[in-house]
DNA sequence: AATCTTATCAACCGCAAATGG
DNA sequence: CCCATTTGCGGTTGATAAGAT
């Protein structure tokens, strides 16, 4: 941590107090101020920070905390395969303009996204040289490692998928033959789900679900519900960033497949 | 194991545009 | 319209982690 600048101290009876300006690492306690004082007053007036929050920051440097790291709608974690080609087609339009490529990417700051494509894109001025030719092979060794690794997540993938599209499929052959008639309607009893649940471990959700709707309730999802279900959903990356929308729709059109008929 | 190199990212700086009195 | 202040943007820096030799 270092001080710099000069900040405009109070002049009281002549005496012109000087105070400098804390700069570098934010720490816990700097980061909560910041955050109390932007649930008061709201974001803007970084400068007022300062007096009404206690904070030895200038507005500038406030600002720029609240948006590259304290804003609750940032995305955490990698860039994804996705995000990275929007990087490219954007900044292949529009060039440095980050902060216009970044209203491409919620959740993603200006920042974050120049420092990306310098790290993974910006050419290097120098002509070939040892340096780049093994960067470059480290580079394809790499991307070897994730193909192979995307290449064993895919097929996981692949059969999970399989297992529910067949466990849609029996569902909804079991939910025809229940909602046949409703007066025989079998209770979806907790040795059924176990039964379910054994054959399909991968499909925990669907069978709460299908107990509760079963069993009597018959109402949609709360809002709220599928609200926290999306914006958990956000924040699916893997830990290959691979973002698993597609699974995930799969999953969710799955269940309202299923619903349909009681609705 | 030690040293060097490269990658990453938070934070700074200067400048220009926007805003308000 | 002018001027001072604030805000936003893009370039750059420096600390640190990770990887290579």
């Amino acid at each position: 941590m270092y001080w710099g600048g000069v900040m405009a101290g109070h002049m009281g009876g002549g005496v012109l107090e000087e105070e400098v300006w804390r700069k570098g690492p934010w720490t816990a306690e700097e980061d909560r101020l910041l955050i109390e004082y932007v649930k008061l007053h709201g974001e803007g007036r970084w400068n007022s920070v300062a007096r009404l929050a206690g904070l030895k920051r200038n507005g500038k440097s406030c600002r720029l905390r609240w948006v590259n790291y304290l804003r609750p709608d940032l995305k955490r974690g990698q860039i994804t395969p996705q995000e990275e080609s929007i990087i490219l087609e954007l900044h292949a339009r529009w060039g440095n303009r980050w902060s216009t490529i970044a209203r491409s990417l919620p959740g993603r700051t200006d920042n974050e996204i120049k420092n990306y494509w310098r790290t993974h894109f910006k050419k290097k001025a120098k002509s070939p040289s040892d340096a780049a030719e093994k960067a470059r092979n480290r580079l394809l060794r790499k991307q070897q490692f994730h193909q192979q690794q995307q290449l064993q997540q895919q097929q996981v993938q692949q059969q999970q998928q399989q297992q529910q599209l067949q466990f849609n499929l029996d569902m909804k052959g079991i939910m025809a033959l229940l909602d046949d008639n409703n007066s025989h309607r079998v209770p979806y009893t907790s040795q059924l789900r176990q039964e379910m649940v054994n054959m399909y471990p991968n499909t925990t959700e669907e069978h709460g679900y299908l107990y509760s709707m079963l069993n009597g309730n018959t109402s949609a999802p709360e809002a709220s519900t599928e609200e926290t279900f999306w914006d958990g959903l956000w924040n699916l990356d893997d830990v290959h960033g691979n973002f698993s929308v597609a699974n995930a729709t799969a999953n969710k059109a799955g269940l309202y497949n299923l619903v349909a008929p009681f609705c």
